[in-house]
Order: structure tokens, then C-alpha cells, then sequence
RNA sequence: GCCCCAGUAGCUCAAAGGACAGAGCAGCGGCCUUCUAAGCCGUCGGUUGCAGGUUCGAGUCCUGCCUGGGGCGCCA
């Protein structure tokens, strides 16, 4: 916000460092200027110095020159309008702005923006996130809500940032797994039906039972391998329970998307890409890009052959099992080719996946590129850590865990969750979250109608959780624990939406109307001067957050907001400020501090509470 | 063997190559008859894994090591 003030400072600095023969950086930051109860901004001269003591061979110490640099400037700036003061400090050169002036500006922009402070401008251009692809016929449990809660934050990141964005869903509904499931259901459930709440539920405790069943019976398995020829033989009546049960997969998700605050605009399936993935494959080996071994082998792209490469780099993508029938990698390239036909003005086409798929990806991308399609440079894998499940979670795990068949004894502390472990089921995380945030609430503000009570549980608990996947580098792992993912207190969402809760409780008291914009007159508190600071720091948040596709600066930014706000709260009285003007400002500050936090948590996915 | 990620306070994590590396949690000590104490203040805490290098300046970039995790032709 302060822009066009740091372009006339640099116009002036410009002009300077060419009358004296100075050779210009590559590049000019400004960086915050240490807070003193002023507001301003610093800039570095070091680069400046460095250049002109390289150019002119001088023998000075930089950091001596870039500070008398700084004083010479510090005079040249001072007189420009809207700027108070400037000083040169050990090589920097600060500026301050008028702070009342900027302190108004600020807080009049987040109220005339509103909800769209933070926003930038439509760019008109389109991109495409792929997140969650969860299994049908599968649990939904706590090791894909990373993938959804980043996915959807990213989106509503991106959309904030000006870009159009396709939300897109891609579901695993056939393969071994959904055989196994049908098996079971087909052989000790026939004509069985789900309870209509918790279809999820009810459809992993089958599937966990069909694992079960053939690790104890291995000799069963003969009848699962007849079963998928009768899938691939397209059986009319199998092909119809498949659909049926495979609905109830789907309405279970659409609950938990629900409860999530999650949607998709295109969902893609699995198996319509089988077809059209076997046929690429073929036209794959007519072209000389793919090696057709079968029977003894499967069908393989040999990239860095085809590259020539020396150093194993992309190696061999394999995209057709020896017996014909199709892998992922299959299905795969024909999903990207779908997605830019139906949507061929995409600037981006993005998959959120696991880390550990980063070579997978890159194989893909690179065939797709071989293949001739432009495109293939807009693909973009958006990896991120998994979530671990602490050892005495992957015991329980084991019980129902029948697929994993790694010895118990160099098993590392944590274990990775994955689909087909039982523990820590969604509905067992949401209801264990109600529970205690219910009871905090219950504690903190009894006074609040039941009803409310339980909304602003489900705000807390909710947010609480979204909030500590989104805090951390997605290339970090996240340890779940109880404790942890459901921490309440400090660096975490209910101490965000409890600062917006006393912003909203302020302005109620105020009488709901607010004051006319207003100069403030008072000498601005160290803490308001910060908070406007925060304030001020949103918008390029959103933008940094959308090119790194990193959530984590929003969480810092409002985590930053929040904590400015608390500390102004405990020092700045509002409504029984010393003067008319000053609590008119104050409330003004209040709102817009108010606005700013509720749009900074919708971008996480989480909802801002009026009362807690 | 090749590649990727991580290593920062007791713990969990921040930190556009910039000023004295910051928060939260845990510990200790304060602050509720005054706008909601899910808060605020103070205190305790550091050789940023190791060694070199680049730079005016390195937690950040480069090289080599160490430790942990992950990936590497028919799993998803």
C-alpha cells in the first residue's frame, strides 16, 4: 500500500545515483523498518555501495559507504510530500511516511474493499487443481484431509489472487481394491445396505472385513481372481452393483466435502480413462516412444534413453502391466489430455499428490511432452509431506491393517497413514474434535444458547484442524496427534477467530453503526501503528501465497494480525477512548481489522465466529 | 549406486540474501470490580547438523560430508 511513495523515493534515488556516476543494482528491496511507534520503510544500500565501490575501484569499506550514501540520500527524500522524516541507519536508509495520513488510508481501504480486500484483480486466466482423489469402496480417514484441506485452500489462494480456478476431483473406483470390496459384500453381505448416515463408515468396516477374511483364508483368493475376470468381461450384473455401491461411496464423500466446506467443479473416474489410456499406449509403441515386452514384460518408456541421458534422471515409465490390463500410469496421460480438451486455456493444470509420486510425475509431464503435446510445461505436481500416524495409533492400525506385510520390528516410529488403515476414521476426528471444543466453550462462555454453543464448537474444532495442516510447510511432515491437531491455544485458528470475536464484540457495543472515515489526531500507540502495519500486509500475502501455492503465509499473516490486534486490544481503549476523534478511528481500526481477519481465515477454509 | 525432502530454543514450527534468528507450547513470575484472560506483560532458553566456499552481508545460495525420512521397470 505504500507503492507509489517507494516509486517517487526510487525515482528519487535514481536520479542521485546517476548525477554521481553510480551504478544501479540489479534490483531494489524494500524490507519493514524496525517498528518504533513510527511507520515507514527501510531500504538496503549495501547493493548500491558495492556497485560503485566495484565500479570506481574505491577502497572504502561498503557498509562506511553505504551508509554515507544513505545520509546523502536521507536529505534528498526527506523533502518529498507524505514523507515525515529520513534517516540513514548502519547502511540504511529509512523513510517515514505520515502516519496518521497512511493509518487512515489503510483502514478506509479494507472497509471500502470489504470482502475483497486482499483480493487482486481478475487476470483472466485459468487453472485447474486436482486434489483429494480419494478411493471408492475405501476409508476417508485422516491421512487424505491434508490433501483436501490443502487443495482447497490453495484454490480459494489462487482465486483471491485473480486467477479463474477448476476445481477437479479424480476418483479411484476400480482396481483390486473395489474387486476385494465386492467380493466380500457378494459372498457375506448380498443385498446388504448401507445406514444412511456413516455410509462411509459402513463401506471401509467391509473392506477392512475383506482383507481380513483373506489373510486369514488365502486360499479364498481364487474366487477374488474370478470375480475381476468377471469385471473384465464386463459382467451386465456386476457392472451394476459396482455403480450402485460405488454411489454410496460417493454420497459418503459428498457428506464429508459438505462438512468440509469443499466443492468440485469436474469430477473425473478412474475407469473412463481405462479405454483410452490402453489405446495411447498402442499408439505410444507405433510412434517409437513406448517398448512393447510383453509377454515376458510389461510396456515401458524408456525416457532417459529417449532423452539421452547418462545419469538415471527420468528412467523407465512404466505404462502397461505384461498381461494387458492397465496400471495408474495408464490412465494417467489420457486425464491430462481430458482436462486441456475440455479446458485448453489453461495457464496451469495442478496436482496435489503425496511427495513420494514425485518421480511418477515427472514422468508423466516428460511423456506428455515427448508426445508433442505444448501444454506439458503447464503441468505441475504441488507435492506435500504426508501425515503420520505416532506409534501407539499404528498399532491399532495393524489390527486392521491386512494388506501391510512389512515386519513389525524395523518399522520406523511413525508410519505413514495410508488408505487401508482403519484408525483415526473422519467421523471418529470430527466427533472427538466437537467434543472438546464443545467442552471449552461450555467453560469460556456459558452464557451462549446451546445451540450456538454447538456451532461455534464445530467453528473451533474445524478450524483448529484445518488451521494445523495449512501452518507448516507442505513439504513437512504433520504428526498427527490428538493433542497437536486439536491445539486450541497460540499459534493455532480459535486464538484468530477469538481476536475476530472481540473485534465483532467492540463494534456491538458501539451501537452497530460505524463512525465516518476520520484523520486520527492522537499520537499513534506503537501497537496501532503495527496493527495498520498487518493490516497493510495482506494483500501482497495473498499474492506471494498464490505463487508459492503456500497457504503458510496466509496462516502467518493472520496469525500475525491476530496477535498485532491483541496486543492493540490490551493497550488501546476503543470505546472509552480519550476523545471523540480517536474512538472513531479506533473503531474504524477495529472493523477493518475485523474484515481483514475473516477474509484471511476464508481463505484457509475456516469460518470467523461473532461470538465465542 | 542415483535422485528428492528435512535437520533452527526442551518440544512443535516461523524467518523474499538484509538490521539484534522470532512465535507458540512446556517451565517460572506477574495482570481479570474497567471494551470477552481462547488474551497481555516479564523471565528462562541458540555455535541455525558439520566443514569449506560465494557475497558488503548466509538459517537462506554453491561444494563435500553426517543424521533421519522417502523414491528408483509391471503398488497406488
Amino acid at each position: 500500500m505504500l507503492d507509489d511513495v517507494q516509486r517517487q523515493v526510487l525515482e528519487r534515488i535514481r536520479a542521485y545515483l546517476t548525477a554521481h556516476a553510480i551504478p544501479e543494482p540489479r534490483e531494489w528491496r524494500f524490507v519493514p523498518v524496525p517498528a518504533e511507534g513510527t511507520w515507514g520503510f527501510g531500504l538496503p544500500l549495501f547493493p548500491a555501495a558495492a556497485a560503485e565501490v566495484r565500479a570506481k575501484g574505491l577502497r572504502v569499506p561498503v557498509p562506511q559507504r553505504a551508509q554515507e550514501l544513505a545520509a546523502a540520500l536521507a536529505d534528498e527524500v526527506a523533502a518529498l510530500p507524505g514523507i515525515v522524516r529520513a534517516e540513514a541507519v548502519r547502511g540504511y536508509l529509512n523513510v517515514y511516511v505520515d502516519a496518521h495520513a497512511y493509518g487512515r488510508r489503510v483502514v478506509d481501504t479494507v472497509l471500502e474493499q470489504a470482502a475483497a480486500f486482499g483480493r487482486a484483480p481478475r487476470r483472466g486466466q485459468r487453472v485447474m487443481v486436482e486434489f483429494s482423489q480419494p478411493n471408492t469402496h475405501k476409508a476417508f480417514h485422516v491421512g487424505h484431509l491434508r490433501n483436501v484441506i490443502l487443495g482447497e485452500a490453495v484454490c480459494r489462494i489462487l482465486d483471491a489472487a485473480g486467477y479463474d480456478v477448476v476445481r477437479a476431483n479424480y476418483l479411484g473406483d476400480i482396481g483390486w481394491h473395489v474387486i476385494k470390496w465386492l467380493w466380500n459384500y457378494l459372498t457375506y453381505h448380498p443385498g446388504e445396505e448401507p445406514p444412511a448416515e456413516d455410509k462411509t463408515v459402513w463401506i471401509s468396516q467391509l473392506y477392512i472385513e475383506a482383507n481380513q477374511r483373506l489373510k486369514a483364508h488365502p486360499e479364498l483368493e481364487p474366487q477374488v481372481r474370478a470375480l475381476f475376470q468377471r469385471w473384465e468381461a464386463q459382467d451386465p450384473e456386476l457392472v451394476a452393483l459396482w455403480q450402485k455401491t460405488r454411489q454410496w461411496s460417493i454420497e459418503g464423500f459428498e457428506e464429508i466435502y459438505r462438512l468440509l466446506d469443499v466443492h468440485f467443479d469436474r469430477v473425473y473416474f478412474e475407469s473412463e480413462m481405462e479405454a483410452p489410456g490402453k489405446a495411447l499406449v498402442e499408439d505410444l509403441i507405433r510412434r517409437g516412444l513406448a517398448r512393447d515386452l510383453r509377454p515376458e514384460g510389461p510396456v515401458i518408456v524408456p525416457l532417459d534413453e529417449l532423452l539421452g541421458l547418462d545419469k538415471p534422471t527420468y528412467r523407465t515409465y512404466v505404462v502397461l502391466r505384461s498381461d494387458g490390463t492397465s496400471l495408474y500410469a495408464t490412465k494417467d496421460l489420457p486425464l491430462a489430455i481430458q482436462k486441456f480438451r475440455e479446458y485448453p486455456d489453461l495457464v496451469r493444470s495442478i496436482y496435489v499428490i503425496d511427495v513420494r509420486q514425485s518421480l511418477y510425475m515427472k514422468q508423466i509431464f516428460k511423456t506428455l511432452a515427448l508426445m508433442g503435446f505444448e501444454w506439458a510445461d503447464r503441468l505441475y505436481h504441488l507435492a506435500y509431506e504426508l501425515v503420520l500416524l505416532p506409534a501407539n495409533l499404528v498399532r491399532e492400525v495393524d489390527e486392521v491393517d491386512m494388506e501391510d506385510t512389512a515386519p513389525a520390528d524395523d518399522r520406523p516410529k511413525a508410519k505413514a497413514a495410508s488408505s487401508r488403515e482403519g484408525a483415526v476414521l473422519l467421523d471418529q476426528l470430527f466427533h472427538e474434535a466437537r467434543r472438546r471444543a464443545r467442552a471449552i466453550v461450555d467453560e469460556k462462555n456459558p452464557a451462549l444458547p446451546p445451540a450456538v454453543r454447538d456451532q461455534v464448537a464445530w467453528q473451533v474444532a474445524l478450524g483448529a484442524l484445518k488451521y494445523n495442516m495449512l501452518a507448516r510447510e507442505n513439504t513437512r511432515f504433520f504428526t498427527f496427534t490428538w493433542d497437536q491437531a486439536l491445539d486450541f491455544n497460540g499459534n493455532a485458528a480459535p486464538s484468530i477467530q477469538y481476536a475476530h470475536v472481540r473485534c465483532a464484540s467492540l463494534l456491538r457495543k458501539a451501537g452497530g453503526t460505524l463512525p465516518d472515515a476520520v484523520t486520527p489526531t492522537h499520537n499513534l500507540h506503537p501497537a496501532e501503528i503495527a496493527l495498520i502495519s498487518r493490516l497493510a500486509a495482506v494483500p501482497d500475502a495473498v499474492l506471494r501465497a498464490a505463487a508459492e501455492y503456500k497457504p503458510l503465509h496466509i496462516t502467518n499473516a493472520a496469525f500475525g494480525l491476530a496477535q498485532a490486534f491483541n496486543d492493540f486490544y490490551d493497550r488501546c481503549p476503543v470505546l472509552n477512548a480519550a476523545d471523540a476523534t480517536t474512538r472513531a478511528f479506533r473503531l474504524r481500526l477495529v472493523a477493518a481489522t475485523k474484515q481483514a481477519l475473516a477474509n484471511l481465515l476464508h481463505l484457509l477454509g475456516i469460518e470467523a465466529p461473532e461470538v465465542m
